[in-house]
DNA sequence: TCGATGATTGAG
DNA sequence: TCAATCATCGAA
């Protein structure tokens, strides 16, 4: 297997958020024989610990929070807008206490009828563009809080694909600290164009790149 | 206890 | 643009 380790999620939070974009997550439902539901992961933000006005971490450990305080590379679900199940998998350095990436979008790899099933809905496009629409189509619910995604679960992360380049953009959906450039979307390279387009895949949003990380596209 | 608040989505 | 919807959390 090649599952990502431990310590590949005991890095400052916004390091892993990044290199989590392309790395492949899957999801096993089902006992004696599971289904396997899996896809590239496409969009990322980072939460921080108790500096981090919009992380939930900010005022300190509580109920819900609590895993964000325990060992990196677990799973925190928590439910939003009172309709809406979040993912996020538990990271930071050695010397901060808290921390996790929230997953906001995945690009449909195995099991997409499955998926279509959970979403109701055909378009790939709007089967897991979203925090929300993401636990829906792999079936994520509060009781998923806590696993080790480290581990042969009922989920975990691979290693996928080194994608051609990251946008960079403050986070969605808050109000504090969108000073903050902490959400990173998986995009193309155009060449013809010599321009980074964010995948189709990844949640829309109106929020301004203010900046790339280009891997492996050719400059001219 | 009680009221305010979302790391959102889908319909109109 | 806007309602739905409810667990969580801090204040009373």
């Amino acid at each position: 297997m090649n599952i990502l380790n431990r310590s590949f999620y005991a890095r400052p939070t916004q390091d892993v958020a990044k290199e989590l974009i392309g790395k492949k997550l899957l999801r096993l439902l089902g006992g004696s024989s599971p289904h396997i539901v899996s896809g590239i992961i496409v969009e990322a933000e980072a939460y921080g610990s108790t500096d981090d006005e919009a992380s939930h971490a900010f005022n300190g450990m509580s109920a819900r929070n609590s895993m964000m305080f325990e060992d990196v590379g677990r799973s925190y679900v928590y439910l939003s807008y009172g309709t809406h199940f979040c993912f996020n998998i538990t990271a930071h350095s050695a010397n901060e206490s808290a921390g996790a990436v929230l997953i906001r979008a995945i690009q449909p790899l195995e099991g997409l009828s499955i998926m279509r099933r959970f979403r109701a809905i055909d378009d790939p496009f709007l089967i897991a563009s979203g925090p929300g629409r993401l636990t829906q189509a792999l079936n994520i619910k509060k009781n998923d809080n806590g696993v080790d995604v480290t581990v042969p679960n009922s989920i975990i992360v691979e290693n996928g694909i080194v994608p051609p380049a990251i946008l960079v953009s403050s986070r969605i959906g808050i109000s504090k600290a969108t000073n903050k450039q902490w959400r990173y979307v998986f995009a193309h390279w155009d060449h013809h164009a010599d321009l980074p387009l964010s995948s189709r895949y990844a949640s829309r949003s109106r929020q301004t790149y203010t900046a790339v990380y280009q891997i492996c596209g050719t400059n001219s």
